[in-house]
DNA sequence: AGCACGCCGACT
DNA sequence: GTCGGCGTGCTC
């Protein structure tokens, strides 16, 4: 029989095929898709195999062969392997990067363990007095696990060399072979019938289900209010699909991924139903992951990376909130669920369906150039009418009230008490955490940065004092008694954030059962959870908290909200924070009046013309739509050209510039033919960050295939600098 | 990304 | 002397 050869790729940053012989007694055994250890370098090394191949290629010395396998059977479905290199090449990622993000966590981290030889065993204990001197010393930490079998993790390096020293082959690598089979669930029943539906979300329905039974692919974009029913309509569609014998998946972002929204499934599917939270083990990601490859689960849950669940035979796709911007993956591979899910879709001619009620530009110009069908539920549920917000202009309000600069308006403060006096629930909403958000000297005015960071530091105070905190890189410190920049003024803390205004709810309302809920209060496992309950049973009058409030919750006591700042982030220097501004607003007032008692909302703000507070009052969607598109088309931003980032490290400034300069330089020079324009470098939204200097190269063009082309004739041509770091980012979420 | 190799400084 | 920092090069 004529020798095989196996393709391999590793999961580090190498967009590169490596090919191995392989071993007769695997040759009946290999398969695209499985993993294999592989002796990579000097050490052996999890790879995931991409091809089998009858000749290897004629420039490759030294061919090795493969070490063993570790899978009984491919471990990712032919979709899954098309993802990942639709992935590698759309997000210029290796090939094993892509894949290897695709595997559960557990899949990748393999403890590696060695097993003593015949002859380690019969020197047992000289091996293990090596191992025990050796330990510690490098960092590793070891355990024997029955009989002859050392574990060691993570780092094998130089142990086996050093045995050697000793004399002793004692140590060879092994794989694990995990497999088991659960068997096929047939029959299905929805657990609980839904709510009949409204009219709307029928003709939601009806356009989605008219597309589930055709089995093409296409693209649903769900516009509706907070309280239109959206949710309900993807258990429509869920059901329908499960009816058919198919799975679905549905995304929703990280922080609304909370027991009360899982429930809805729950309900419906019962155990069905494989949740993929955050906070999942590895072991019980594995068992979800199983349960859904063998089609025992028909419905996965989960933030971003759900979207991999192993389906086999997938008929939809549900991108909840689909413009939240923790779709984006901020490491390699850096993708975006959102369009990646439409990519998985299109290659298992699924349906897809994106929900938002404030969508991303790039869903409603992809609706508007008819790539999605866009369905529109303007109405609540309830029938109820959206909450009135009133405007409440701090200029004037700090005019009028001199040197007090209040944090509470009198309007927010009169509403505030007299919804506490009638035992109702209130909402206050500020998306900045800690105390102050600045701290500045009086005398020649320099803030207090992070030494690690170029980032203002945050004050906050804890059991033992006033601390800073960089948000960044968590760096922590004393406040300085004098300027650390002119070693002469006092400083001092302003800028407001969470905990200032608790601090000024309590002394404000002692009588109030006043709740914050941020980073720093939900660091606690269940903590999230803890005070979201309390706040639904009515243990809590006030509810104050960041952006983490402002998600998908339904709280149906709530009748007031207010916002007291309303312009944070609008400052920002991102094209994208207009839109950010208007859909957390538009999210935040969501949270008012979802029952029988109508709600009201107080929004404070320095600029009560802005546009996108004017749209968000309104609940004037269309005009914000209308207006930012227009300015996005004048400046030449998404959706109406596509950029790439590229973002230069290193600890030396030097260094990290002239690497980030003399790509530029080349990519100046070659844009033109690409059809690519090049701006930078400049310094990125945060220059240091974690001591690294970063410089940043932005690539603008109208499709993104010549932004990657030049990319690839750059690489081909130079070479990073050796230690300077460089992350390549297609369509980023954030210019920082 | 790791990781080894190899070259310079400062310590038992 | 040697431990250990990090620049450089390589991975079928």
């Amino acid at each position: 029989m004529a020798e095989q050869f196996a393709e391999v790729v590793f999961p580090i940053p190498l967009r590169q095929v490596f090919t191995y012989r392989l071993p007769p007694a695997l040759e009946s055994l290999a398969q695209v898709g499985m993993r294999c250890f592989a002796p990579f370098g000097h050490r052996q090394t999890v790879g995931f195999i991409t091809g089998i191949i009858p000749r290897a290629p004629a420039h490759v010395k030294n061919l090795k062969s493969l070490d063993s396998l570790l899978d009984s059977e491919a471990l990712l479905t032919p979709d899954l392997q098309k993802l990942g290199k639709w992935i590698a090449d759309y997000y210029y990622c290796s090939e094993g990067e892509a894949l290897f993000a695709i595997l559960p966590m557990g899949f990748v981290k393999t403890k590696r363990f060695l097993v003593l030889t015949p002859e380690g065993l019969q020197n047992k204990e000289k091996v293990l007095a090596v191992l025990e001197k050796a330990g510690p010393m490098r960092k590793v930490s070891w355990e024997t696990l029955g009989e002859g079998t050392v574990l060691l993790s993570p780092r094998t390096s130089g142990l086996t060399k050093l045995l050697k020293k000793e004399g002793l082959a004692a140590l060879k690598l092994e794989g694990s072979v995990a497999s088991e089979e659960t068997g096929l669930k047939k029959g299905y029943e929805d657990l609980e019938k839904g709510p009949p539906l409204h009219n709307q979300q029928q003709v939601a329905l009806d356009a989605i289900e008219k597309n589930l039974n055709l089995d093409t692919f296409h693209t649903f974009l769900l516009q509706g209010v907070t309280g239109s029913g959206k949710t309900e309509v993807y258990l429509r569609a869920i059901s329908t699909v499960l009816k058919k014998g198919q799975q679905a998946i549905v995304l929703i972002p990280e922080i609304a991924l909370t027991p009360q929204t899982v429930d809805r499934f729950t309900r419906r599917f019962g155990d069905q139903v494989a949740v993929f939270h955050s906070r999942l083990g590895p072991t019980e990601k594995i068992r979800h992951w199983r349960r859904m490859a063998s089609g025992e689960a028909k419905v996965a849950v989960g933030a971003r990376s759900a979207l991999f669940a192993p389906a086999k035979n997938l008929g939809l796709i549900v991108v909840d909130e689909e413009h939240d911007s923790s779709y984006k993956q901020d490491k390699a591979p850096r993708y975006h669920a959102r369009d990646a899910a439409i990519m998985r879709a299109q290659i298992c001619k699924a349906t897809a369906i994106l929900g938002s009620a404030t969508p991303s530009l790039e869903s409603v110009q992809n609706a508007r150039l008819g790539k999605y069908t866009l369905l529109s539920m303007p109405e609540r549920v309830n029938r109820k009418a959206l909450p009135r917000v009133k405007v409440v202009n701090l200029r004037e309000e700090w005019t009028v009230r001199g040197e007090e600069r209040p944090i509470l308006s009198m309007a927010l403060e009169e509403a505030l008490r007299e919804n506490l006096e009638r035992h109702e629930q209130s909402m206050l909403f500020l998306n900045r955490r800690g105390f102050n958000t600045v701290t500045l000297c009086l005398k020649c005015g320099a803030q207090v940065h992070c030494p690690n960071c170029s980032i203002p530091v945050t004050s906050h105070k804890g059991p033992k004092g006033v601390f800073l905190l960089c948000h960044y890189c968590d760096w922590q410190g004393p406040p300085p008694e004098t300027c650390p920049t002119c070693k002469d003024g006092a400083v001092q803390q302003v800028g407001l954030g969470t905990e200032k205004v608790e601090e000024e709810l309590r002394s404000k309302f002692p009588q109030a059962r006043i709740a914050r809920m941020d980073l720093d209060t939900t660091r606690e496992k269940g903590s999230h959870e803890k005070i979201l309950d309390s706040f639904r049973r009515h243990e809590i009058d006030l509810l104050l908290g960041t952006q983490m409030i402002a998600k998908g919750h339904d709280f149906p006591g709530v009748t007031l909200v207010g916002i007291i700042g309303a312009d944070t982030g609008l400052a920002l220097p991102d094209f994208r924070s207009s839109e950010r501004v208007f859909q957390l607003l538009v999210q935040v007032s969501g949270r008012a009046g979802r029952a029988e008692k109508e709600g009201t909302i107080y929004l404070q703000t320095f600029n009560p013309d802005h546009p996108s507070i004017q749209a968000a009052v309104h609940h004037d969607t269309e005009a914000f739509w209308k207006g930012e598109l227009e300015l996005r088309k004048d400046l030449g931003y998404p959706p109406f050209s596509r950029l790439g980032l590229l973002v230069y490290q290193h600890k030396d400034e030097k260094r990290s510039s002239r690497a980030a300069e003399d790509a530029a330089a080349y990519l100046k020079r070659e844009a033109r033919s690409f059809g690519v324009e090049v701006r930078g470098p400049a310094p990125a939204g945060i220059f240091k960050l974690r001591d690294q200097y970063r410089f940043q190269i932005l690539l603008k063009a109208e499709k993104p295939t010549g932004i990657r082309q030049l990319i690839q004739s750059l690489d081909s041509k130079f070479e990073t600098p050796t230690g300077v770091s460089r992350a390549v980012d297609l369509d980023p979420q954030s210019m920082l």
